[in-house]
DNA sequence: AGGATGACAGTGT
DNA sequence: AACACTGCCATCC
């Protein structure tokens, strides 16, 4: 396996700030691999944890925690991201800000008055905690 | 050598 | 939302 491809992925993975997460797929594309997500899986399983890579902060498409429910893997990841303050419901991470294009657009522009605009999605304030 | 298997993802139905 | 299919490619039989 190129050793490039390794250290450019762990690299990416260490960047993940504490609290936030990312997907495979991001990854990939961050660390100049675009379409390899798979690749990414692999380092992080492969690596050991001794290197201390925040591997927990990595989720497959949608937030999603990739291991079977009952897994071990799976309750340690939710345990650790839990840990650092991220809300996980039903195996997925809740998406804290969903930035759409509009907000993002006019944000800028009134500045005196941020967000609030009729944008009530209802989701908001439904914290399902299982 | 060739098929199956993954810590995945994107698209189509 | 759930499935099927395809792209991806390093490893492992």
């Amino acid at each position: 396996m190129d050793p490039r491809s390794v250290e450019a992925i762990c690299r990416v993975v260490l960047a993940i700030p504490r609290g936030e997460v990312t997907t495979y797929g991001a990854v990939a594309r961050k660390a100049g691999l675009p379409g390899r997500a798979r690749l990414v899986g692999r380092i992080l399983k492969v690596t050991p944890a001794s290197i201390g890579l925040p591997w927990h902060r990595v989720l497959g498409a949608g937030g999603r925690i990739v291991f079977p429910a009952s897994s071990r893997a799976f309750a340690e990841q939710r345990r650790r991201l839990r840990a650092e303050g991220v809300v996980v419901t039903h195996g997925r991470v809740v998406r804290d800000e969903a930035p759409d294009l509009d907000e993002l657009l006019w944000k800028p522009l009134n500045s005196g008055a941020p967000g609030r605009h009729g944008r009530a999605t209802g989701r908001s304030r439904s914290r399902r905690s299982r």
